[in-house]
DNA sequence: TTATTTTTGTAATGATTGATACATAAATAG
DNA sequence: CTATTTATGTATCAATCATTACAAAAATAA
């Protein structure tokens, strides 16, 4: 092929503005700021990103909503996929405070960009619907297994536990503490038993 | 008392404002927006308040500390105070479509402030832990008079209401829909009996 | 080699940002 | 009345915004 080589690879520059996106959100993050993180300038970004600063955070996104779906290919094979699910949510305790204070990029553009933009907004809102979509398969498999005591609707639970995930984000903040995490959320997936 | 006579009222201008500041946070609240909502302009606004649109969202945030304030005032006359927090959050499920979207102003802002400014995030982040002590004074009250099934400790049932708080906040720009939010709100409240 | 293609780096674009300068309007005090 | 004071409206500021223009760099194809 011919032309000059590519540095900055299109991955790789979402890869970094993701970071930069989670942390500061979609409007505080400007071109300065990710031509700082990912090395590449007005050019190259450019001339990779045609669509400019949204499309590279509809792709930033869209990387999450992949993470989301290779967890739910892991939940598809296990064999006690509620406990997945737990230990998923186990797992947020002990994670690093910069992990704590960035929360959910997902959860926060649902919260940033309402007014914002349209189309950013409904994509993240759409996200937390797959993923409580998720969460109530997993637990309406499980109770047609008889392995769940409570007789509440999986409908409520599978909303109980997006509620939870978006609630624990900004818990987390309030408290990046490994303690307080971990009781909190072992009360909370006590419902689910 | 000398001196042309003011228009634009200081509490005036900080209740506006904080509708805009509200639904579109504080980096995408333009001082452009702020006039048009106000009806300012620039002299007057900056003649009001010297620290700029960073002093009014401020004093848009203090005023929501306020109301909270007040709710917490009612609540210590209560005679079933856990059933006035319980019927606040029953209300929320009747809120008009544009109530669901704009969620709750502090929550958004310990969301979008994080990385952005250390003051207006910590200012946040401590309001939501007074009204986390609301909650939890007032099941450690019901507890004591004996008014309470479960065992858990008060301090974690008021962690889980605030938790469900902001939760709740990001579930109804998800479903505002009433029907929706009173099954899930009712399902969140049953944990505290 | 030369022509072609693609990426990169830099300079510049016009628009918008938050904030200031300042003259004028509109009141009261004396 | 005049002097003083305060609020307002407008023009303007420098800085930053996202984006574009374009020449040079760096590769391959012929």
């Amino acid at each position: 092929m011919r032309g000059r080589p590519t540095v900055y690879e299109d991955a790789n520059i979402v890869k970094k503005a993701q970071e930069v996106f989670w942390q500061k959100g979609y409007s505080a993050t400007s071109l300065s700021d990710l031509q700082k993180a990912t090395g590449a300038g007005a050019g190259s970004f450019y001339n990779t990103f045609k669509g400019g600063k949204k499309e590279v955070f509809q792709k930033a996104i869209e990387e999450r909503r992949l993470a989301f779906d290779t967890f739910k290919t892991e939940l598809s094979k296990s064999e006690s996929p509620l406990e997945l699910i737990k230990d998923f949510f186990r797992s947020i305790a002990s994670s690093e405070e910069n992990e704590h204070l960035k929360g959910c990029i997902i959860a926060n553009t649902v919260v940033e960009m309402t007014f914002i933009d349209e189309n950013l907004e409904a994509n993240a809102v759409q996200i937390l619907k797959e993923v409580e979509q998720m969460f109530t398969q997993a637990i309406k498999n499980e109770k047609l297994k008889g392995n769940l005591k409570t007789q509440t609707d999986p409908e409520i639970l599978g909303r109980y536990l997006i509620t939870f995930w978006c609630g624990l984000n900004t818990l987390r903040r309030m408290y990046p503490d490994k303690n307080v995490l971990k009781n909190q959320i072992e009360m909370q997936l006590a419902v689910i038993s």
